[in-house]
DNA sequence: CTCCTTAATGTTATATGATAACGATACCGC
DNA sequence: GCGGTATCGTTATCATATAACATTAAGGAG
């Protein structure tokens, strides 16, 4: 279940993957200074780890990743940080897997959705405001009062579907 | 987290709920019948309860009525049943709660979607193809090949949020 | 009708995902 | 430095789901 960072990085279009990691960290630093949240040590490093992991990662395999490298820790510490991570937005859950991701863009309007890859095992954060405009209007007629979204949407990617056909 | 079905039944705008639930068995021998699948004693059962609960049910809430009335079945009994109803199409999981409902609309040519309120608990699923098309449309965008869908809003429901404001 | 194969179910054990509860510690404003 | 609150450690337990194998039942071939 636990795939190495290194494999992901290469297994697909070269990415700087490293600067990708510092990127999200830099973000998450940044929002949690400005609205006054504690980015601590074991919260840092559970997100450091969804990013390297580039996938959506276990909550059990981060508490191994965790435990190889501190020893100590239960459930509850890594179930903690997740929440606290996604309570700041600064992770994602993906509900049909039981896994978290980080987040790639900007919510001010939009809901979290993902185009996930049956094959890879990658999950596309998508940024389309028209499909949060569909389901709005959808709500409105039937007088529903939307707060939280859940859409996963399964299949291939691009490059799975593309390698599969060669 | 069981719900007698008489609670629900009564708690918003009065349905024939036994009519209801019969209708959906009646459509479920029915599709099995043409398909050559077989709706055994527990598999009727499970879609009965599940239908009888009006509501997602999970499974060990499904486990324990089952023994409430037959006092032998183990979580494998209930898993196997439901998955036979998943695979029939005959119900839909709902992911971000670990629970089922009744498959209540035909699936031609759209994905199962739903509209859950986290007052009075239920799940509605909704028919638009306007939904599955956008989604169609961003996924050609990106080259994404479409398998399956989970869309679940989360929000109030009409008399629910006007049960609130008054 | 009976044998045979296959599908379905029973049963036990265990894997996997998540939280309750409470004590100990660390941070931050004063 | 002091005191209150947020965070973390630790243990136990609950909740969700499946593996593996034994047993039984259904339905077709002869």
């Amino acid at each position: 279940m636990v795939q190495p960072a290194t494999n992901v990085a290469l297994s697909h279009s070269a990415h700087d993957h490293d600067a990708c990691i510092a990127d999200a960290l830099t973000r998450a630093d940044a929002l949690c200074r400005q609205r006054g949240l504690r980015l601590t040590a074991i919260r840092r490093r559970v997100l450091e780890l969804i990013w390297a992991n580039h996938q959506p990662t276990k909550a059990y395999d981060l508490l191994a990743q965790i435990n190889a490298e501190r020893g100590n820790a239960a459930p509850p510490t890594v179930y903690r940080a997740l929440d606290f991570l996604l309570d700041a937005g600064l992770i994602h859950k993906i509900e049909s897997q039981n896994a978290f991701i980080g987040c790639a863009v900007d919510h001010d309007r939009n809901q979290p959705k993902f185009f996930i890859c049956r094959t890879c095992g990658r999950a596309a954060e998508i940024q389309s405001s028209q499909i949060d405009d569909v389901i709005a209007n959808e709500a409105e007629e039937a007088g529903f009062v939307v707060d939280h979204q859940t859409i996963e949407v399964d299949g291939l990617c691009a490059a799975c579907a593309a390698a599969l056909k060669s």
